[in-house]
DNA sequence: GCCGTTTTCGGCCCGACTGTTTTCAGTCG
């Protein structure tokens, strides 16, 4: 049983607990058990297995049995007997903006509501604004919320948000009188999807950030306006939170904001142990403000550094910081190069030319260009006369190209059956082999991994690509045995690739976390097929920093040469 | 349900905004 699947069951409990009205405590502590089991960088089985459950924060004796218990049966006794009292359905209401448990909890014992359409058509017949507490606004805001749902205006993939937030922090700074301004919460930790925007400024005229705010042509509706707090929604969907708060507090209110709420919540327990109060308006002893112009102010008043916000997830960061232990995250400006190009030979839309201007423009180094073999047909795979070609024209290049260096490679498919789309004879040409799987998703784990064993065993591979699939909001990653793979990796000396298209970011955080930790090289890929695609590079870079990477486990931070002598030793 | 240089019991982060309310509960982050 996978950790994600615990971590459900945990999530689930949580849920109906809430629902019910139990302990909110104990609610939090099945939500953070769920929360850390999720962040694990190793099987939850294992930990089991070698009775060490109790070593993963906020899970003692209790929390230990039952996981065991969900592990060796899929659930557990309490989770059972919690269904029987609050249906499991129940918790889908939970998903509507606006309807929290007591809410849910309400609709089902006066209307035995239990489904969002029972929901839905118990409001069209005005029959929620006849319960106690609720008039005909909560009503409408219930059919918006639901409407909101309907149009999947959930988790957005970070590559699509980020653009905007930018934007909207250029226009704020360019129409308002704006002091300091950032883009705060999940977008700031790079987290791979989005719930909303979080924009936090100082000025000396609040009022008026507002007002310019609320009328951007962006803007589709207000949600809520007050004096520190407006939240809109943007016409294309996505929520706007912008916060003004005084510059004396700016730290703080940065911090508080960016989140994340598990992160927040340890830091105030670590102020409350000193007799602190941290809250977003400073941290304070008593009634007096002790500090909090600055972020680094609120680490250092419970004694820690500052921690990057890539790593504010309560995924042992706190305790590595306390340790002085946190790792010397790789940074933006230390990547030199993309590994994962593709160009006009397949299906690409520019050419190796514009390729190696547009990496100058970026400030790169070398760029891998990688097109798709002669299997894939639908993606135009080179076929072995195509090659020459190729290599031509990236030669063409490098002869007069002093600053940035193209690399003549190969994304080479990795057939249903394990074997490579070219044979070695031809493989060895290249000088950047990535072999990825493109078809058989729905093969078993054994076959998967096999296939994938396969590749990182022949000695002409550099690196696997987007190694598990998933696409992020479209398709799940296929099932594969990561541990093995990443051992097999480690001792191949194969690198892995974080995939920074914005719609794989595979491995993701967590996943290349793990290699690491297993010594495994990762190297970040842009699988650009336009020249505007190679902007996502630092999208990957936010997956490394966001799974503890330091420099010397991103192969992008070699130079050109330090490159090219990895590559052959690997081929020797 | 967890957890301990205040502790093995009694705490557990903190505030803004909305709607339905005459003082607050619910939701959200």
């Amino acid at each position: 049983m996978k950790n994600k699947e615990v971590a459900e069951v945990l999530r689930h409990i949580a849920a109906l607990l809430e629902i019910k009205g139990d302990n909110p405590f104990r609610v939090r502590a099945y939500q953070r058990a769920a929360q850390n089991i999720e962040a694990l960088t190793v099987d939850v089985e294992e930990l089991a297995r070698a009775g060490k459950l109790e070593r993963i924060p906020g899970i003692g004796k209790d929390l230990a049995q039952k996981i065991k218990e969900i592990i060796s049966t899929g659930t557990c006794q309490k989770y059972e007997d919690l269904k029987r009292e609050v249906p499991p359905e129940l918790i889908n209401l939970l998903s509507i903006p606006g309807v929290g448990p007591k809410t849910a909890k309400l609709l089902y014992e006066k209307l035995g509501i239990k489904s969002i359409e029972e929901l839905e058509r118990a409001c069209l017949e005005h029959r929620v604004s006849r319960l106690p507490g609720i008039r005909s606004k909560t009503e409408e805001n219930i059919l918006r919320g639901i409407q909101l749902l309907k149009q999947h205006v959930g988790r957005r993939p970070l590559g699509e948000i980020l653009p905007l937030a930018e934007a909207l922090v250029e226009m704020l700074r360019r129409q308002a009188p704006v002091d300091r301004i950032d883009v705060a919460g999940s977008i700031r930790r790079r987290r791979e999807t989005v719930k909303d925007i979080d924009i936090l400024v100082t000025s000396r005229n609040p009022a008026r950030i507002m007002e310019v705010f609320v009328s951007l042509p962006l803007v589709g509706e207000i949600i809520a306006r007050g004096e520190t707090k407006t939240s809109v929604r943007l016409k294309e969907g996505i929520q706007v939170d912008l916060r003004a708060v005084d510059p004396a507090c700016y730290g703080a209110a940065l911090a508080y904001f960016t989140g994340s709420k598990a992160h927040n919540i340890r830091i105030r327990e670590l102020g409350v142990q000193r007799g602190l109060k941290i809250n977003e308006y400073g941290i304070f002893r008593g009634d007096e403000r002790v500090g909090g112009r600055e972020e680094e102010e609120v680490f250092a008043a419970v004694d820690l550094p500052w921690i990057p916000p890539e790593l504010r997830e309560d995924r042992g960061e706190i305790e590595a910081a306390q340790a002085g232990q946190l790792p010397r995250l790789v940074n933006y400006d230390e990547i030199k190069g993309d590994f994962h190009v593709h160009s006009l030979f397949s299906d690409g839309t520019a050419s190796v030319e514009e390729i190696g201007a547009k990496a100058r423009q970026l400030g790169l180094k070398w760029v891998g260009i990688c097109d798709h073999s002669q299997g894939l047909r639908v993606a135009g795979g080179l076929t072995p006369k195509d090659i020459a070609a190729k290599k031509a024209a990236i030669q063409a290049f490098n002869r007069h190209s002093k600053d940035v260096k193209l690399l003549f490679g190969t994304e080479v498919d990795i057939l249903s059956d394990g074997r490579l789309d070219y044979p070695d004879d031809l493989l060895r040409e290249f000088e950047l082999v990535i072999a990825s799987i493109h078809s058989g998703f729905r093969q078993d784990e054994a076959t998967l991994t096999g296939r994938i064993l396969a590749a990182i065993e022949n000695p002409l591979v550099h690196i696997v690509g987007h190694p598990t699939g998933r696409l992020i909001g479209e398709r799940d990653p296929y099932p594969l045995d990561l541990k093995t793979i990443f051992s097999a990796a480690q001792k191949a000396g194969v690198a892995l690739e974080i995939n920074a298209y914005y719609k794989r970011l595979d491995l993701n955080d967590v996943n290349t976390r793990a290699a690491k930790e297993a010594g495994v090289l990762l190297a970040i890929g842009t699988d650009a097929h336009s020249l505007e695609q190679m902007n996502f590079l630092s999208l990957g870079v936010a997956v490394a920093r966001r799974g503890w990477c330091e420099p010397q486990n991103i192969l992008n931070t070699f130079s050109y040469r330090q490159l090219k002598e990895w590559l052959k030793k690997k081929v020797s």
